[in-house]
RNA sequence: GGAGGGGUGGCAGAGCGGCCGAAUGCGGCGGUCUUGAAAACCGUUGACCCGCAAGGGUCCGUGGGUUCGAAUCCCACCCCCUCCGCCA
């Protein structure tokens, strides 16, 4: 959510952010009209509202006294009957005004490149090169199900198609890789790890900013109003809701958790393997930090995403999504891919991006600045990194001529030893 | 799920329907004292909104209601604690 202050103070701002975006930007003047009406209201309200208290003191007086207040009385109920009638639209405003204001995405940051699409993201790193290979070199599906790591026709006999099953050495690796990421940011890059819960509330979507405009996008238990979470993003953001937080900044934070998403606008999409699912697993880190040191937040972040990366020697590359490419809450964000030698394609499996106020705002999440005044903190978080799609890049990249994987050395300790895939694991 | 108790400022903890944004203690901050520190003493210390300002308004779990006036009374919901039931 953006500061209706300076919206009102910079109308501008906003309107070239939602240009950028290809965003509609008719709701800015919406607003500005709406929080007119709004600030009128106050201050008829609270002016009538400090009569009734002044003339109710009296009341309580001439009562002390034991003088007759019943004419006093009547015309002070008068008052209250406006007031009542006044707040009711000031309510009905203030509605108006937060319906708008939850539509409108974060405005992109001055460094963002411009552009219409996913098409016009500049790489702006790349790491490693692409593997050559003596032979066709397999895609993952095939890999797996050969060697027995997973089992799609299962999955979708039980829960339907975009679920994964895995088995054996692939449920190990599964483990395996949550382990070493999480060792990794907690030991290596300052992170708590935190353990959430995989379901919220509405006040907890909202505060990061999947509702209300995702909602399709998000699996809801109607019975107990609960969402099951589509990111660690939302319960780990979330921690510090309505909260000024009396802690040193920054705050690194690092969690696991199961992420679960509909994918509705998604149908049809990269069906087979583990590209897309409803169900997936990841290593999340979110970040609290003073707004003066943000950005640089953010290429710490993606740093510590990349590493995890490098450690497996996977070849990757990052680019720096466009204005018109932005995620709906983001000011800046980076795409870490991987390169799947059997997809022939580069896989998205982090996105690091800096929310400046625009989550904390909704959320509520401030801190106190040298000067003793409360601000609202911003807000990071990056995934470090998704697991299906970085299960596809290790096993297509280190898959050999007669079908087996060579595991990456940084993983080995923790599957037990074992270097290598073979049918007979 | 059932019965009972409770939700007040950073924490602990008072609070008669008007004098309560709220006693008191702790903590925090500033000061006196001290070579320095501690102790002691003095002062200070919530958030949000409207307003150029003066000033005004709102907030005592949440939402409604009663009243001229609600932290205080009524209703619903949420959360916490104790006991019982159930259960990984």
């Amino acid at each position: 959510m953006l500061d209706i202050k300076r919206i009102r103070e910079n109308p501008d701002w906003v309107r070239q952010g939602l240009v950028a975006r290809g965003a509609a930007t008719e709701a800015v003047d919406n607003l500005r009209r709406v929080d007119e009406t709004r600030r009128e209201l106050l201050t008829d309200v609270e002016s009538l509202k400090s009569q009734r208290n002044a003339a109710s003191k009296q009341i309580g007086d001439l009562k002390k006294k034991g003088q007759d207040t019943g004419a006093a009385q009547a015309a002070v109920r008068e008052v209250g009957d406006r007031i009542a009638a006044l707040d009711e639209r000031v309510r009905a405003v203030e509605g108006e005004l937060d319906q708008i204001l939850l539509m409108i995405p974060n405005v992109p940051h001055a460094s963002v490149p411009v552009g219409h699409s996913d098409a016009e993201n500049p790489i702006v790193a790349q790491h490693g090169t692409p593997r050559e290979f003596a032979f066709q070199p397999k895609g993952h599906v095939e890999l797996g199900e050969h060697l027995g790591l997973m089992d799609f026709k299962r999955a979708a006999r039980m829960s339907g198609a975009g679920f994964a099953l895995f088995i054996g050495a692939g449920a190990r690796l599964q483990r395996a890789l949550i382990q070493f990421m999480l060792d990794v940011h907690v030991r290596d890059h300052g992170y708590t790890e935190v353990w959430p819960p995989a379901l919220v509330n509405s006040a907890a979507m909202t505060g990061t900013g999947q509702l209300p405009k995702m909602a399709e996008d998000m699996y809801r238990l109607a019975a107990d109003e609960l969402y099951l979470i589509p990111t660690a993003e939302v319960p780990v953001t979330n921690f510090y809701r309505e909260d000024i937080i009396e802690r040193p900044l920054p705050i690194y934070l690092t969690a696991y958790t199961p992420c679960f998403r509909r994918e509705a606008g998604a149908a049809g999409k990269d069906t087979r393997g583990l590209i897309r699912l409803h169900q997936f697993d990841k290593v999340e880190m979110v970040k609290f930090a003073a707004p003066e040191t943000s950005y640089d937040e953010l290429e710490k972040l993606r740093a510590d995403a990349e590493d995890i990366l490098q450690r497996l020697g996977l070849v990757y590359r990052v680019k720096s999504l466009c204005t018109g490419d932005l995620s709906f809450a983001a000011a800046k964000c980076y795409d870490l891919e991987l390169w799947a030698p059997g997809q022939q394609a580069w896989l998205e499996v982090s996105s690091c991006s800096n929310f400046e106020d625009f989550q904390a705002r909704r959320a509520g999440i401030r801190y106190r600045d040298e000067n003793g005044k409360t601000r609202f903190v911003h807000t990071l978080n990056g995934s470090g990194v998704a697991l299906p799609r970085l299960v596809v890049a290790i096993l297509e990249n280190g898959q050999q001529a007669d079908g087996s994987v060579v595991l990456p050395p940084a993983i080995v300790p923790y599957m037990n030893g074992v270097e290598r895939l073979t049918v007979s694991v």
